[in-house]
DNA sequence: TACATGATGCCCT
DNA sequence: GGGCATCATGTAG
């Protein structure tokens, strides 16, 4: 518990490399916990340690979205691995996902949750709120739709963008953080193959989203 | 060309 | 705890 303490991050650090990404989804998901989300935007900089995560599998996989095949939409999961997968849904919200496994073969995580640490103020801007305690801060990027915003990612900007590149806008770092405690549950918000364990978060984190959820 | 649906979040009770 | 906004995408016709 206690991990809701804001750690410092002192320097973005760079992009997580192509390799990190070129596995299967559920070892990618898992190793991402603890990683940090990095958005530069000139002289400005937005960071997030990611505490929970889903992984999608490609064409095996009932609930994710290259399970029919590749379609204009969901072409960048079938490409080369480390490339963000951005798509709009219910109307209202963009959702993060990065790429996994070889160029030709499915599959992706998606981001769910964030526990923000640099350029908070730009985040709540970004999200039209105004911060007035520590709880106010889950609303930031507790949730997939959150975050997207929170970090002005979006299907325009960022979809199909290589995450691997050096001075890319958008990518993720490692500042050695190891989390103590993982957990594994169910994917939240799907139908289709909903009893599947491929969902994992920070144990005890407060920006996991749907605490309710827990099973593990 | 029409229609059903969804990897969500917000606001109201 | 539940209803609803809101629209891109895919599939059927």
């Amino acid at each position: 518990m206690g991990s809701a303490e804001l750690r410092p991050l002192n320097q973005p650090g760079k992009p997580l490399p192509r390799a990190f990404y070129n596995r299967d989804p559920r070892s990618v998901g898992r190793d991402l916990l603890g990683k940090v989300l990095v958005r530069r935007q000139g002289r400005k900089l937005r960071a997030a340690r990611i505490v929970e995560i889903e992984a999608y599998l490609g064409q095996g996989d009932p609930a994710a979205h290259a399970a029919c095949g590749r379609t204009p939409r969901n072409a960048v999961l079938f490409g080369p691995p480390g490339h963000a997968y951005v798509y709009f849904i219910y109307g209202n919200h963009y959702c993060l996902n990065i790429s996994c496994l070889p160029d030709g073969i499915a599959g992706c995580v998606l981001v769910r949750a964030l526990e923000p640490l640099i350029g908070i103020e730009e985040m709540a801007q970004e999200r039209g709120l105004s911060l007035n305690g520590i709880g106010d801060l889950r609303k930031l990027t507790s949730g997939p739709g959150r975050l997207a915003e929170a970090f002005s990612i979006t299907r325009e900007r960022d979809n199909g963008k290589d995450l691997t590149r050096i001075n890319s806008d958008l990518f993720v770092a490692d500042d050695h953080y190891t989390p103590s405690r993982v957990l594994t549950t169910v994917r939240i918000g799907i139908v289709k193959a909903a009893s599947r364990p491929l969902r994992y978060v920070i144990a005890g984190n407060e920006f996991v989203s749907g605490l309710r959820r827990l099973i593990a």
